[in-house]
RNA sequence: GGCAUCGUGGCCGAGUGGCUAGGCUCAGCUCUGCAAAAGCUGCUACAGCGGUUCGAGUCCGCUCGAUGCCUCCA
C-alpha cells in the first residue's frame, strides 16, 4: 500500500509505518486548553496533523483520530497556589468556568473549520472522563508507583525510574534533572520535586471540583491524555502527536502514566509538531507574542501587509516541514500567496485541458512517484509542493501543443494533482467561486473587456486604457492572451 | 546552569556524502498598441575554524550565534 516512514521521536530516527492493526491507525494528539482564542502558533500544530490524518487517509488506512479539549484544570504551576487558567478566565470574564470552555471550543472549532481541517474522529473532554482518570490513579497506586499526602495523589517518578525509564522521551536522566534541582522553598506534599500531580485536591475557592477516593479535587494534567487515549485506542497505539512544548514533561508523564498502569509502552511513534515563532520566537499566549487567525484574515493587526486567507496561511505553513521552526513574516506570506495562486491558476487550465493524443511526451507516472515519495518522507509536505509547482511547466506546455499526452495520462494528471491539492493538502481555490453574484460579475466585465477591445480595434486607446486601470483599481485585473481576454479579480 | 535543536544564495525554505530542490524577488527575452498578466531563460549558497574521506551543506570536533524545554503553553 506504501512506503511510509515517520520520524519517530523516541527513537530520534525515521521508522517504516507498521500499523498494530493491518489497514488501520490509531493516533492520539494533544489538543488545546479552552481558556482563550487558539493563536496561530496553536493552529501550526493542529494543522500539521491535519495533513498526517488526511495522507493516512489518503493511502487507505482506517483511522481513528482522537483529540482532546482540556478543559478543566491543570495548574499554571505545580506549586500549592497554582492557579487553573481557566477558573482564572471565568473570573475574568465574570463567567461559569463552564462557558469559557464552551465558548473557546466553539472558537476553536470555527477557526479550523475555516482551515479547512477535517474534525477528528473523537474529540474527548478532560471532564468527560473524569471516571476513568479515578481509575487510572487507582491502579498507579496499586501498582506502587503513586502516594496519596493530603487529599492529594502524587506520582513517584524516583520509584519508577527504578524499574523503567523515566526520560527516555526527552533525553533526558533523572539524576541531572535531581542535580539540577533549584530547591523552591515551597512547601510541598511531593517526596521529590521530579514527582507530578495524579489528583490535586481542590481549594475551598477551587470550583471545578469533583469528589474521589482521596478528596474533592481535579485531576493532575497529564492523566487526561492518558485515560482518553487508552480508553479509545488501546494500551498500545500507533502514532502519539503534539506540539514540540509538550514532549517534556507533558509526554513524558504520559508515558510512565501508562507504563506504571498498564505495564506496556503507549505509543509506537510519537510524533512532535515544530514551533511557529514570530519575531524569532515562539507564539505563547502567555507572553503575549501571537497573532489570531482571525486577525490574519481580516488584516487587523500591525505584523502584516494585508490579510491572508486561511488557505493561503495553510499553504505557507506547508511549505515549511512540520519538523522545523517556522518563522512568521509578511513578506515569506506575500511569497507564498503569489504561489499559491499560480498553483491554483495551473490547476484551473488543466482542468479546461484536452487529451489531443495517444502518446505522451511527459511522465506522469514518474511524476506521480516523486509526490508520493515526498509525502512518504515523513509528511515531507514542501517537496510535495515543490513537485507540484514543476507540473505547472507540464500544464503550460500542454496548453500550448509543446507536448502531448495521452487520454489515460491526462485523468491520472488531473486527479493526482486533485488528490493532493484538496484530499492530501486540504487546500481550496477560493478565488473562483460560481455562485450567482460571480455569475453577474462576470457578465458585466465581460460586456467591458468588448466594448475595450472595440476601442483599441478603432485604436481608441485612451478609452479602452480607462476601461483597463479603472477595474484594476476596482481589483478587477483584465488579462490579454492569445485566445483572448479573461479576468481575475485580486 | 542542564538537556536538545538549529544556523543554507536578496527573502522564505527543502536537502538520504558525489547529479539543478522549490517558491518569492531581481535581470533578460517572448507576447502586447503600450502595459499588466502569463510563459521561457538566467542568478551554485550552505555561520567560522579544523578533521575524516578520492569527494562534505550532508559525518566528527571546537568556536560563535539563535531557538526550544527544564514553570502553564501547540
Amino acid at each position: 500500500m506504501n512506503d511510509l516512514h515517520i520520524y519517530n521521536s523516541i527513537s530520534k530516527k525515521k521508522e517504516k509505518f507498521t500499523p498494530i492493526h493491518k489497514g488501520a491507525v490509531g493516533m492520539y494528539v494533544c489538543g488545546p486548553t479552552v481558556y482563550s482564542n487558539v493563536h496561530l502558533g496553536n493552529c501550526r500544530t493542529f494543522l500539521s496533523f491535519d495533513l498526517v490524518f488526511r495522507y493516512l487517509k489518503h493511502l487507505g488506512y482506517k483511522v481513528r483520530y482522537v483529540r482532546n479539549i482540556t478543559d478543566a484544570g491543570h495548574l499554571e504551576n505545580d506549586g500549592e497556589s497554582g492557579d487553573d487558567p481557566i477558573l482564572k478566565k471565568a473570573r475574568l470574564e465574570q463567567l461559569e468556568p463552564m462557558e469559557v470552555v464552551q465558548k473557546y471550543t466553539v472558537d476553536f472549532h470555527t477557526t479550523m473549520a475555516k482551515f479547512n481541517a477535517l474534525p477528528p474522529s473523537i474529540e474527548p473532554t478532560a471532564t468527560g472522563h473524569i471516571y476513568e482518570q479515578i481509575h487510572i490513579v487507582e491502579k498507579i497506586i496499586e501498582e506502587g508507583f503513586a502516594y496519596e499526602r493530603n487529599g492529594s495523589v502524587y506520582f513517584d517518578v524516583l520509584k519508577f525510574n527504578e524499574t523503567n525509564d523515566y526520560g527516555k522521551l526527552s533525553g533526558r536522566k533523572l539524576e541531572d534533572m535531581i542535580a539540577n534541582t533549584r530547591e523552591l522553598a515551597a512547601q510541598s506534599d511531593k517526596k521529590n520535586p521530579q514527582d507530578f500531580a495524579l489528583w490535586k485536591k481542590a481549594e475551598p475557592q477551587h470550583i471545578m471540583r469533583w469528589p474521589s477516593p482521596w478528596s474533592d479535587g481535579f485531576p493532575g494534567w497529564h492523566l487526561e491524555c492518558t485515560a482518553m487515549s487508552t480508553k479509545y485506542l488501546g494500551n498500545n497505539f500507533d502514532i502519539h502527536g503534539g506540539g514540540m512544548d509538550l514532549k517534556f514533561p507533558h509526554h513524558e508523564c504520559e508515558i510512565a502514566q501508562a507504563e506504571a498502569c498498564n505495564n506496556t509502552s503507549p505509543v509506537n511513534y510519537w510524533m512532535h509538531a515544530n514551533m511557529l515563532t514570530l519575531n524569532g520566537k515562539k507564539m505563547s499566549k502567555s507572553t503575549g507574542n501571537f497573532i489570531l487567525p482571525d486577525q490574519m484574515f481580516t488584516g487587523n493587526n500591525d505584523i502584516l501587509s494585508k490579510p491572508f486567507s486561511p488557505t493561503v496561511t495553510k499553504f505557507f505553513m506547508y511549505q515549511a516541514h512540520y519538523r522545523s521552526i517556522l518563522d512568521f513574516s509578511s513578506d515569506a506570506l506575500e511569497a507564498s500567496e503569489k504561489g499559491f495562486n499560480r498553483l491554483m491558476e495551473a490547476h484551473r487550465i488543466l482542468l479546461n485541458l484536452d487529451s489531443s493524443d495517444d502518446k505522451s511526451t511527459i511522465d506522469i507516472e514518474a511524476w506521480r512517484k516523486s509526490c508520493y515519495d515526498a509525502m512518504n518522507d515523513d509528511f515531507n509536505s514542501p517537496i510535495l509542493i515543490a513537485h507540484l509547482f514543476e507540473s505547472i511547466k507540464f500544464v503550460n506546455a500542454l496548453k500550448e501543443g509543446k507536448e502531448t499526452i495521452s487520454k489515460v495520462d491526462l485523468e491520472l494528471f488531473k486527479k493526482t494533482m486533485h488528490d493532493f491539492l484538496f484530499e492530501v493538502l486540504g487546500l481550496e481555490d477560493n478565488t473562483s467561486d460560481n455562485s450567482q453574484d460571480s455569475e453577474k460579475l462576470s457578465a458585466a466585465v465581460e460586456l467591458l473587456i468588448e466594448l475595450r477591445n472595440e476601442a483599441r480595434a478603432d485604436k481608441d486607446f485612451a478609452l479602452s486604457d480607462k476601461i483597463r486601470d479603472e477595474l484594476a483599481a476596482k481589483g478587477i485585473q483584465l488579462n490579454d492572451g492569445k485566445k483572448g481576454t479573461t479576468f481575475s479579480l485580486n
